[in-house]
DNA sequence: CTATAAAGCGACATCATGTCGCATTATAGC
DNA sequence: GCTATAATGCGACATGATGTCGCTTTATAG
């Protein structure tokens, strides 16, 4: 049958999914190196081979492809997320500070912190960190059963990486995880009655 | 004598210190309200009353001016640093949040979020932010002598707000405290080996 | 071989940053 | 008061980013 390729994947979507890829990777690519407000499309466009206008013709604005790109590179693998921590803190930091080195890692954490400052952002990027702190990707905030110690630790990661600009060593990581639990892995639960969503989040 | 008010202050400065100040506030209101990639010089100078060619005047930059606001606007009273506690984190804690809801507290915070996207920030917004949490304000990176549990509970409390998106509760902050220092107030020294001074930030 | 979907291409409008030269006003010194 | 000067007002300009449009070219479908 014409149009259909060894893997019978039809060729228009194959040219498609080659011309998007190409976009989303660099733009993830960008993202995780300069942050979200240091690069343009015509930057992206260049990289990927690409006409600026075709990118516009795709996604609507530079957040869209930002928010496409990290929706499509998150669900990495399942086992590989920082959710295979089997409720240890301390799994979960180094799986963290190992995350944040990496170049989805890196992308997601500018995004993170570009959130507050683009609210077209929001459902992508909150979707993705969520998912990778453990919760369910497909609500529409963060899960407020996910402990409270988890979101400590990672609080903690990203105040002493991107505000005190210190390396997460192993030395820390000990401290951090001592210092947050010393218990065990048993959590306080902490706000169940809050609602999650923010306010204005519907017709995007 | 010519040229000196009633208060001794000569009349020029005055004069610049009014046009200084006025852009400085509305840089710093704005700063609060939009976040720092969402407002303009020109905003600024509408608002503020001035001509937008006097900002570059007296500000190179849109990064410079906002610097110079934080700066200004921090040492707001000693006393009511968040150092003012007594190294009780739950004190700490709910300085934090009361400040973060303040116009000035709004403003640092937005720009700290910004910090990694726009490097001329740097200086400035940290600064001001290792002042706010005790430490000491001139030098050139985050003291590395705070303690752990500071920054532990301050990147919870940011992480809470902009990425979880979820109020600061009195439950919620005893949660926390309760969570990262149940022994007390002493804290594990964890990084005075680690140099503190990003790489290249020399002419700034 | 032709119809069509997708992408290339270049022009355009709008807005933000940053610069410049000149006019105007307020202060300083006499 | 009168004049030199510092500070600001004012409008034009250059550059680069976002986002849009209409037309052309190419690749796929049938």
């Amino acid at each position: 049958m014409a149009g259909v390729d060894a893997t019978g994947v039809p060729k228009l979507r194959r040219r498609r999914d080659a011309f998007a890829n190409a976009a989303r990777q660099a733009a993830l690519a960008m993202l995780a190196e300069r942050g979200y407000a240091n690069f343009s499309l015509a930057d992206v466009a260049v990289t990927a081979g690409i006409h600026r206008a075709s990118l516009y013709r795709r996604w609507p604005t530079k957040s869209a492809l930002v928010a496409d790109a990290i929706a499509t590179a998150i669900p990495v693998s399942p086992g590989d997320a920082l959710s295979a921590h089997g409720g240890r803190l301390e799994e979960l930091a180094r799986a963290l500070a190992r995350f944040i080195e990496s170049p989805v890692g890196r992308a997601v954490v500018r995004l993170l912190l570009a959130l507050p400052d683009d609210l077209e952002l929001e459902a992508a990027t909150r979707n993705a960190w969520t998912e990778l702190m453990g919760g369910e990707p497909g609500e529409a905030g963060v899960d407020p059963e996910l402990p409270l110690a988890q979101f400590t630790v990672a609080g903690a990661i990203l105040h002493r990486v991107f505000v005190e600009r210190q390396s997460v060593t192993d030395r820390y990581i000990a401290a951090l995880v001592k210092s947050v639990q010393p218990y065990g892995t048993d959590t306080v639960d902490i706000s169940p009655n809050l609602a999650v969503a923010p306010p204005d989040n519907q017709g995007l």
